[in-house]
RNA sequence: GGCCACGUGGCGGAGUGGUUACGUAGCGGACUGCAAAUCCGCGUACCCGAGUUCGAUUCUCGGCGUGGCCUCCA
């Protein structure tokens, strides 16, 4: 089975084969560390993430290299800092807003199943390699220097706007932004601009003595270079980025090497609304990944990173997604099934999964949930593949779903096999042994009356109790 | 204004030129002391109009609606 790519170069399902088999190698646009990450920042995450365990279980794990960078320069980090150490040097208080942000960060989608990627650059440490860069263009004439910036000419580039179809008419006709007046033509961008007195500045390349910080466009550029190489496999990142962060990367890059292209496949997934409106600090529905996990501000309850990951994949990645306290409350219901069916009867028990550990953590996926995502990550049909494996009660059927569940990193082992937590609820663990005995005992007796009035007031403390057919009573926390 | 996506059953969401995906919610049944869980069954959807076709939800054109980019927002 061969995998099948959309690329938004070409608008078309492509076969994918890597330039160099032994050594896949894919870029994905990270993050600016300047506050919490929000739920629209973690579909790409989330996304590349899939693609990326999928490449490591076709091509085998040491022979994907995904790069995924940190941006830690930039205005609103500069303002953060500004604004949250207003005693400290500016340089020191960046460096604890990107540090703490960071942090934060990989927290937050460690706790939503994705790996961590095999490098994560920050821009800060790769200032040489974008001068080198801008070194290279302004030699070879693609780029000129006005008033101390130094801009790329998209004049001197014949396939500009080929990424985002777009010819340069079109695009000065729909400019509606005042044109800077070192500015050769009004598209041409910033490679390098000079640094204010209190910004954080860098020796700046072309001749121009004044201290000087890098473009948002060039990073990438000079990171993807550093560590994949002058052309690569893969480029990811939000569709919003096609135009003009992909398009200029892609000319930097290419002008820069003299290649005819940067990356051979780029991928964007679509964009994600809240409850149907465009997500907005000024609408109110703005939601962080952290506000999901760690309070009840959405939806009135803390959810599970499970429940975050599945709602994001029952969505195809190029589709516009719709971010719903419905959904994840169908998420959470689709899961806690899966649980439950693997969890009940035989060797399934959790106490086992726990003893037995490291066989489980060797099943393989299904292969129709791996074919599925073979064709441009049809998360949809793979999911249906593994509600299919749900409904059978096979030891081979469950290892399978198991091991998929694992494979598409929604049903850690973790989340599986932890116990279920009794610090929010109102009752002990003996306690509630107790209760459940005491009730047996009433059932036994035919006291129905008891029994139920047991059943309620373990259901007002949230535990929901189950007489299963073999005469055994077992609880599950209700939600 | 220019460019580009998307519009499927109560809800979510794949897919296909003709043959009921899948899930979730709901309803009915089995099981149960009653429940829960589970199992079985049910709904007969593809924005509107025109065209192509023997036949279109699927292709083409137009319209309407929603969203994205053109403003360093994934």
């Amino acid at each position: 089975m061969e995998l099948r790519l959309y690329n938004t170069l070409t608008k078309e399902k492509e076969v994918f084969q890597p330039l160099d088999p032994a050594r896949v190698r894919m870029y994905v646009c990270g993050p600016t560390v300047y506050d919490f990450a929000h739920i629209g920042n973690a579909r790409p995450v989330i996304v590349f993430d899939v693609l990326y365990r999928l490449l490591r279980h076709l091509y085998g794990e040491g022979k994907v290299k995904y790069v995924r960078n940190i941006t830690d320069v930039d205005d609103k980090i500069n303002a953060r800092a500004a604004e949250e150490y207003p005693k400290l040097l500016l340089n020191e208080a960046i460096r604890l807003v990107t540090e703490k942000t960071e942090k934060q960060f990989h927290d937050d989608v460690d706790a939503l199943g994705c790996l961590r990627p095999d490098v994560e650059p920050r821009a800060t440490e790769h200032i040489n390699e974008m001068r080198d860069l801008i070194e290279r263009l302004v030699k070879a004439g693609f780029a000129y220097v006005g008033e101390e910036h130094v801009l790329f000419e998209v004049g001197k580039m014949a396939d500009y706007g080929k990424l985002a179809r777009r010819s340069l008419d079109e695009m000065e006709a729909g400019a509606r932004v005042e044109v800077a007046p070192y500015k050769r033509n009004p598209m041409d961008f910033v490679l390098w601009k000079p640094s204010k007195p209190n910004e954080p500045g860098w020796p700046s390349p072309a001749g121009i003595k004044t201290p000087g910080r890098p473009g948002w466009h060039i990073e990438c550029s000079a990171m993807s270079w550093k560590h994949l190489g002058e052309t690569f496999d893969i480029h990811g990142g939000g569709i919003d980025l096609v135009f003009p962060h992909h398009e200029n990367e892609i000319a930097q890059s290419r002008c820069a090497f003299h290649t005819p292209i940067m990356a051979k496949t780029w991928m964007h997934n679509g964009f994600l609304q809240v409850e149907g409106e465009k997500m907005s600090k000024s609408l109110g529905n703005f939601v962080t990944i952290r506000e999901l996990l760690a309070t009840k501000k959405f939806g009135d309850r803390e959810w599970t990173g499970d429940v975050i990951r599945l709602s994001m994949l029952k969505t195809h990645y190029r589709q516009p997604l719709d971010w719903t306290v419905a959904a994840l409350n169908e998420s959470y219901s689709v899961i806690n099934g899966w649980r439950r069916h693997l969890t009940s009867g035989g060797d399934y028990t959790m106490a086992f999964i726990e003893q037995n550990r490291e066989q489980y953590e060797t099943f393989l996926p299904a292969q129709d949930v791996v074919s599925s995502l073979l064709d441009d990550l049809n998360f949809s049909q793979a999911i249906s593949a593994l509600h299919k494996l749900a409904r059978i009660d096979s030891v081979e059927a469950k290892q399978a779903l198991f091991g998929s569940l694992q494979f598409l990193g929604i049903l850690t082992f973790e989340e599986m096999a932890s116990e279920q937590s009794f610090e929010e609820l109102p009752i002990s663990k003996e306690m509630l042994k107790a209760r459940i005995a005491a009730r047996n005992l009433a059932r036994e007796n035919k006291d129905w009356k008891k029994s139920d009035e047991i059943r309620d007031e373990l259901k007002a403390m949230g535990v929901v109790i189950k007489d299963n057919k073999d005469g055994t009573t077992s609880w599950e926390i209700a939600r």
